[in-house]
DNA sequence: TTGGATGTGTTGGATATCCAACACATTTCA
DNA sequence: TGAAATGTGTTGGATATCCAACACATCCAA
């Protein structure tokens, strides 16, 4: 999961600088956030943000990566197998995700926001496939999950389309089933 | 005050190792910390703590210095001038201090606690002597520094050896007169 | 007694961080 | 318009920190 023995020099400054850049995105908006700002707020010289990030929006995707990938294994770590609680979990970790940012404000970027949240769903359900795969068609489960990361991301796309007022467990759980056995589930033939 | 321009490592390095000290110093017993306890709770390596302390017994001695130098600054900005009010902060602040050293467990260093009380005091005595004595015999600035230092510690001893029940306050407020206008204070001739 | 386990303090080479300086773009404002 | 101010991204040399290894001391159980 988390590289295994890295420099504590690293850890510290980037831990230093995202809860620097959290900090201040809580009173500014993305596009007012200077690297300065960061940088002093972290107390790290500038050329040292520039050895961990390209620029700032490489810093916005690390961090939100980062945010998306504490919730989910934060519920999720129990679920050992693809069930129901699984998907509940995992679609709820999403859409707290997305009604944190909608008060944050990283408006206009939603696409990048996106194409994290499916990233992050795509490791995780390419990990749960194979764990309760037994080493089959590997490629066949790299598909599977990049299908099930856009449809889960589309799902909570809808939810927050329509308001976000359902509470998700509701919104997801009708088609769980349809997820877990496929499209022949209470097919008639 | 402070050095002014530090290398902002160095501040950060020694605030990790101070703070994990006195949140260590909470949970165990003085004897029973070790180095390698403190650096792992700091996450910094060993080697570097010894770049900034020479031991144990060295971090000691600037954590308590520096947690009075904090107590005393803090009580003490407003007055710029040693009149009732500021020795009636300087002995709440020294007794604060002793206070709270009462329940962490320092035992067997009450002469290392006294020194560091008395250095600190005679500091911060001699740059108000200076202040509002305009250059006159620094050696007698110095020594008196010396003696108030002593003597105002030596009180804080008593204060403490009385069980620590009267008010600060109350016990040093009558002596001040005879601090400010010296020992002819009230003299019949 | 001995030998292993644990803690202290030191060292040399590798690496992360700092700092000052630079070139370049964008904004501000006179 | 143009010039000052502000922000971005890069560089080279200096310094703090990391790491693995060492020598030494103390303690404790076999």
């Amino acid at each position: 999961m988390t590289e295994t023995k890295m420099d504590p020099r690293i850890l510290r400054t980037r831990k230093l600088i995202m809860d620097s850049f959290i900090e201040l995105s809580s009173k500014k908006e993305f596009k007012d956030i200077t690297i300065k700002d960061i940088t002093t707020e972290a107390m790290i010289n500038r050329a040292t943000f520039y050895y961990h990030f390209e620029d700032i929006y490489d810093l916005l995707e690390k961090v939100l990566s980062e945010v998306l990938l504490v919730n989910l294994n934060c519920d999720f770590y129990k679920c050992d197998h693809l069930n129901e609680e699984a998907f509940v979990s995992i679609f709820i970790a999403i859409t707290n995700f997305q009604k944190s940012l909608s008060n944050r404000c990283h408006r206009g970027y939603e696409d990048t926001i996106g194409r994290i949240i499916r990233e992050q769903l795509e490791v995780i359900f390419y990990k749960m496939l194979l764990k309760q795969n037994k080493m089959e068609d590997d490629e066949a489960l790299k598909i599977t999950a990049v299908i099930l990361s856009w449809g889960i991301y589309g799902a909570s796309v809808e939810w927050k389309r329509n308001g976000m007022k359902v509470p998700p467990e509701e919104f997801i759980k009708s088609t769980i089933p349809y997820l877990i056995s496929g499209t022949d589930f209470g097919s008639k033939i």
